[in-house]
DNA sequence: CGATGTCAAGGAATC
DNA sequence: GATTCCTTGACATCG
């Protein structure tokens, strides 16, 4: 089992995951590329194999007001290709996952071309490093807007209508609020979509009371054979957390002992948690943990030394 | 230098 | 139909 984190290095100062200065400063693709190579080394170094690239990696790529950055992946193709192949020599397992404004399903047909437009340069990203089909894509089912079978249905054929190389990519995630593990099976069942199960989500919406065992076995067995699956792991913030709280009228700020949301992220891998959930899953079939927790790598370097101490080792 | 404001983007709840 | 929240980190700006 391979463990990953995803987009900020917290183990070494001064690691960048990107190139996000303001558009007036003329930020470069090629830029966050000399940042990656500072992280595979740090991967390299730290024994890490799995890694989730941020997806703000080419600044303003699909920015409809600023084409002059839509060339990017152009202009870098010999980088990315000698990035690719680093990550290949060093054994990395490589993901993306776009973020919350890219809808697939939106039924805004402007909404739904710049998805596509995301998604076509998130895959050509991988494409051009040359990475293997384990590189994929994560993305969510999108809004419901009062229909979730019409949503899903939605989402379900515009996944069909993708490019090739985009659906070789793209995976989809149950989320929190909107599609449970359920609703992503049904849209697997139609178009074929890979399923990423995210354990937190899951606790969080799951109405049918579904526990991690059948769930998992709905999600893994989606993967095609020669693709290690993938699992997003994450323990649940449970201490509340001091806070400046600012008050409207006066402008006077005063601090507040803040209750932890249920969906907020953990700094750390509960261990015990993380033990349940592999012998809730055990004999199923392999897969792969990103795990998605505020302390990012020292998080996985914790869990691997707390895992270690009882018997168990992950790459 | 520290504190505060802002950021390209969507959806949903609220009024 | 318009506004606000959600949530996030880093950059930009201001004092």
């Amino acid at each position: 089992m391979g463990l990953g984190f995803a987009v900020k290095v917290l183990g070494k100062e001064g690691l960048k995951s990107n190139d996000s200065r303001r558009w007036q400063s003329d930020p470069r693709l090629s830029v966050s590329i000399g940042y990656l190579h500072r992280i595979f080394d740090y991967l390299q170094e730290s024994g890490i194999t799995m890694y989730r690239i941020s997806s703000e990696i080419a600044p303003y790529i699909t920015h409809p007001d600023f084409p002059q950055f839509h060339r990017q992946l152009d202009e870098c193709e010999e980088e990315l290709a000698c990035l690719g192949l680093r990550a290949r020599e060093l054994g990395l397992r490589l993901s993306m996952h776009p973020s919350q404004y890219i809808v697939l399903n939106s039924p805004d047909e402007r909404i739904y071309a710049s998805a596509v437009r995301d998604f076509v340069y998130h895959a050509r990203f991988l494409d051009l490093m040359g990475l293997g089909p384990e590189a994929v894509i994560v993305t969510h089912g999108g809004g419901v807007y009062g229909d979730k079978t019409a949503a899903i249905q939605r989402f379900v054929e515009r996944y069909k209508r993708l490019p090739e190389n985009v659906r070789a990519r793209l995976v989809l995630e149950n989320d929190e609020k909107n599609y449970t593990v359920p609703d992503i099976v049904q849209a697997h069942e139609q178009c074929g979509v890979p399923l990423v199960l995210d354990n937190l989500h899951h606790r969080l919406n799951n109405p049918n009371g579904l526990g991690y065992r059948e769930v998992a076995q709905e999600c893994l067995r989606t993967w095609q054979t020669d693709v290690t699956p993938k699992v997003h792991f994450s323990s649940a913030r449970t201490e509340a957390r001091t806070v400046n709280r600012r008050n409207r009228k006066t402008g006077e700020v005063t601090q507040v002992q803040a209750a932890p949301l249920p969906s907020q992220h953990s700094d750390w891998v509960d261990a015990d948690e993380f033990v349940e959930f592999l012998e809730a899953t055990a004999g199923i079939r392999d897969y792969d943990v990103m795990l998605e927790q505020k302390q990012k790598d020292l998080a996985l370097l914790k869990l691997r030394a707390d895992l270690a101490q009882r018997g168990i080792t992950t790459r």
